[in-house]
DNA sequence: AGCACGCCGACT
DNA sequence: GTCGGCGTGCTC
């Protein structure tokens, strides 16, 4: 025991890490590894929950975050030998806040706490990417000189009617300060004891600066009724006290919902002087058209602006200016809702209902969700933006209610009582507040929008003698005339590539399909990257490449390519802008293929905006968040492309997609045309899209997802197994939905658990895969379930087992 | 995630 | 007889 005492000094202090490795014990306090604290680092202040630091683990040493500290009794039961010390602070801080919310993400989405503060930190920071140390100037004590020249005592006396919290400074800022020509003075300055040099850490960012603009005014535009009525409703909640509280403002296309943001972050930042606001925006719309608004208008209390593009040693400098507090306006794509802001003062999730929000690796988190709880955390506000939201925020917000009014029928009430004990203004109870906005600013009106029937064009284009036409007659004719009047035209098919079916042109007869050796997928065909000896197809899976053949190898028949993709779009249209003696320039594709860095997206954008491109074809990289006046048409080659997947989802999407391409449409003074091409004219969530009913749509979506016991009705989640053995996969996967189901029964929990079952691709790079849903009434419980499962070994964050809760797609 | 420990097939 | 396959379990 004697050996002991030294370990079990009461003095020594510990620090609980959780470190950026999948270690296992998920959730529940305490199950962090314990470092001990060395003295030294206990020196300025101590350790701090929050602080990042490397800590030997094995053989290696990681990186890791304090998320706990305290004296012995944070030991336990564990041997004290064990215990090492941490190695040093690696500098990131990450506020308390975020600790807290880390912790709720890995307790919401069944993941380790190291995991999700690992994806907090950016690794440009971790990495410490172009930090340096800087020579910078503090004021000295020295006095001046006996007998000083006049030019320099007047120099010197210029230096010390600076500002005193301009120091420290750069030499060179001090030489512009003192509007010097050259350095001289300042050094003399230096020598003589005036000023003297310390170094500081700074960050030297490489690549692109944001923009740097002039300071931004307000501009004095008017606000409409409801944009007022919305500002006016959710300003109460913004300070100077901030209040959490959940604001959905849905708003159609073109209405001003970017306005009644910036004037709520306005206010906001007015009466909070400390606090800082974070806007997500889908990746994809975070072009310079918005970044820059966003810029401009809060240039004198500083943007950041975080998007893909950005270079390393950029995004650590960025990180660093929103820590500091310099920059109090975060603008970014999902991960800006880890910005680690000193204080926050609002959330703005524009665009909620979009998917990207959703991370599709480990931690696999929802930035819409993540962004509520945050705003919970930190005690403000958040407001959801969308023309189309998703069903859980219109359902959360009670828009079922408001519609009902005037639909007959009912249903029954089953919506869950608000748990934030709120008064709200409508009779019904709802978690969230809701502010429409029905009309487009300026007095525009929602484009026509006209559905085209494929089967019977089809067999119209055949009669005109065109060839198998992706383009149909009505669309064509619209587009032509379009195109002739000087205006420009989006066209958006959803699909990539040239064909997604290579196959035998003997049909049934023969069946064969060019298939993905590694999937259980079609290879799609992509005309773009063809070899001089033959056509390459790839798989969107896995990625593998290979030459089409020949002939059929069954059977020597010739091959069809069908289901055409934008390149075959483009390859159908190049003709007809030939015989309007458009340049080859007038037509830029936009998806994957063809953008690969988001500097290509920006220029084809850039392009498209000055008017010297003329059509703008491309996925669904087209629909989101872009302005262009001179747009009067906007076409869906085929509105079908997602409506068939086995999805519940899928109407909802295709709802989503058609009002915001749609919505490209005619924002200026002209009124837009919109004609839509599908093969089920019928389908509800086409028809009402055409109609700009979407309340019409959500009341009926979400009374089939409640007959049906699906979100947001309910809460979902899912597992997905993997194994390159399909034998093995089974009874693993069978084994798991056994216990789940189990477990339910057992705690009478009313988890309901399906499958497993083969997703649609069923093997993806020769991993076979089996799906696992579990659905109940409440998030907690399918969580539970979870849990217990993982405890139980059952579930691990492997590479052989995907937990997925609240999943956004079922593929 | 790494990296060790540990129990079954083809080699010097 | 060993070298090495990757299944299982631990890391404070």
């Amino acid at each position: 025991m004697s050996l002991f005492s030294g370990s079990l000094d009461a003095s020594r202090r510990y620090a609980q890490v959780a470190v950026e490795r999948g270690i296992e014990r998920v959730g529940e306090d305490g199950a962090e590894l314990l470092y001990e604290i060395p003295a030294a680092m206990e020196t300025p202040g101590g350790m701090q929950v929050g602080e990042r630091v490397e800590v030997p683990l094995g053989k290696k040493k990681v990186g890791g975050v304090v998320v706990g500290v305290g004296g012995p009794e944070l030991l336990g039961d564990i041997d004290p030998l064990k215990i090492r010390v941490i190695g040093k602070r690696s500098g990131a801080m990450l506020p308390g806040p975020l600790v807290e919310l880390a912790k709720w993400i890995a307790g919401y989405y069944v993941c380790p706490l190291g995991m999700v503060l690992a994806t907090m930190v950016p690794s440009a920071v971790k990495r410490d990417v172009g930090k340096r140390e800087e020579v910078v100037l503090v004021r000295g004590e020295a006095a001046l000189p006996e007998r000083p020249t006049a030019n320099f005592r007047e120099l010197c006396e210029k230096a010390l009617a600076l500002p005193a919290d301009g120091f420290p400074m750069t030499p060179v800022a001090l030489k512009i300060a003192l509007a010097e020509s050259s350095l001289r003075g300042v050094n003399k300055m230096v020598k003589l004891g005036l000023l003297r040099e310390e170094t500081r850490e700074i960050i030297r960012a490489h690549g692109a600066a944001p923009s740097e603009q002039a300071f931004g005014v307000d501009k004095s535009v008017t606000l409409s009724d409801e944009q007022a009525k919305a500002v006016e409703g959710i300003l109460p909640d913004l300070g100077p006290i901030g209040k959490f509280a959940v604001h959905l403002l849905y708003g159609v296309t073109g209405s001003g919902k970017t306005e009644v943001y910036l004037r709520l972050i306005r206010s906001m930042l007015a009466v909070r002087p400390e606090a800082s606001a974070i806007v997500l925006v889908p990746e994809i719309a975070l072009t310079p058209q918005t970044s820059e608004r966003f810029a401009q208008r809060f240039a004198d209390l500083g943007v950041a602006v975080l998007h893909s593009g950005l270079s390393a040693s950029r995004r650590h400098s960025e990180w660093a200016r929103v820590a500091s507090g310099d920059a109090r306006v975060v603008v970014g794509a999902r991960s800006a809702v880890f910005a680690p802001v000193p204080r926050l003062g609002l959330v703005v999730v524009d665009e909620e209902h979009d998917t990207s929000y959703k991370q599709d690796q480990l931690p696999r988190y929802h930035a819409r969700d993540v962004a509520i709880k945050r705003a919970q955390i930190e005690a403000c506000a958040v407001v959801l933006g969308s023309a189309t939201p998703s069903l859980e925020s219109w359902a959360n917000a009670g828009g079922e209610d408001s519609t009902r009014k005037d639909t007959a029928g009912g249903g029954d009430e089953t919506r869950t009582v608000k748990t934030e004990g709120e008064k709200q203004n409508r009779g019904k109870q709802s978690r969230y507040r809701m502010w429409k906005l029905t009309k487009r600013v300026g007095g525009g009106e929602l484009p026509r929008i006209r559905i085209v029937d494929m089967y019977q064009e089809r067999q119209e284009a055949r009669q005109l003698g065109l060839r198998d036409p992706s383009v149909l007659p009505t669309l064509r004719r619209a587009l032509l005339g379009t195109l002739q009047e000087g205006s420009q035209a989006i066209l958006l098919l959803n699909r990539r590539g040239f064909a997604t079916y290579v196959g035998c042109a003997g049909g049934a007869s023969c069946g064969w399909v060019l298939g993905c050796e590694r999937c259980d997928a079609r290879m799609i065909l992509h005309r773009d990257a063809a070899l001089k000896s033959g056509e390459l197809v790839r798989c969107h899976h896995c990625l593998s490449e290979c030459v089409v053949p020949r002939v059929c190898p069954n059977c020597s028949r010739g091959l069809v390519r069908l289901g055409a993709g934008t390149q075959r779009v483009e390859e159908e249209l190049r003709p007809l802008l030939d015989e309007l003696s458009l340049g080859a320039d007038a037509l830029i594709r936009v998806d994957r293929d063809t953008m690969r860095t988001a500097q290509d997206y920006f220029g084809a954008l850039a392009k498209f905006a000055s008017g010297r491109a003329r059509l703008l074809l491309g996925t669904q990289m087209i629909a989101k968040g872009l302005d262009f006046p001179g747009v009067r048409l906007v076409g869906v080659v085929s509105a079908d492309t997602g409506l068939n997947l086995p999805d519940f989802r899928a109407g909802e999407r295709t709802f989503q997609l058609i009002s915001q391409v749609s919505g490209r449409a005619g924002r200026a003074d002209a009124r837009g045309v919109v004609i839509i091409q599908t093969m089920e004219p019928q389908n509800p969530a086409i028809v009402l899209a055409a109609e700009h009913a979407f309340e019409r749509f959500a009341a009926t979506e979400i009374a089939a997802r409640r007959k049906f016991g699906l979100p947001p009705a309910t809460r979902m989640a899912r597992v997905v197994c993997r194994d390159e053995k399909q034998a093995a996969l089974r009874t693993r996967a069978v084994a798991l939905a056994e216990w789940l189901r189990a477990w339910s029964s057992r705690h009478n929990a009313g988890v309901k658990v399906r499958g497993p079952a083969e997703p649609p691709v069923a093997r993806i790079a020769d991993q076979y895969r089996l799906g696992i849903e579990l659905v109940a009434p409440r998030a907690g419980l399918v969580q539970e379930a979870l849990r217990a499962a993982r405890t139980e070994g059952l579930v691990k964050s492997d590479s052989k087992t995907a937990v997925d809760v609240d999943p956004v797609s079922l593929m």
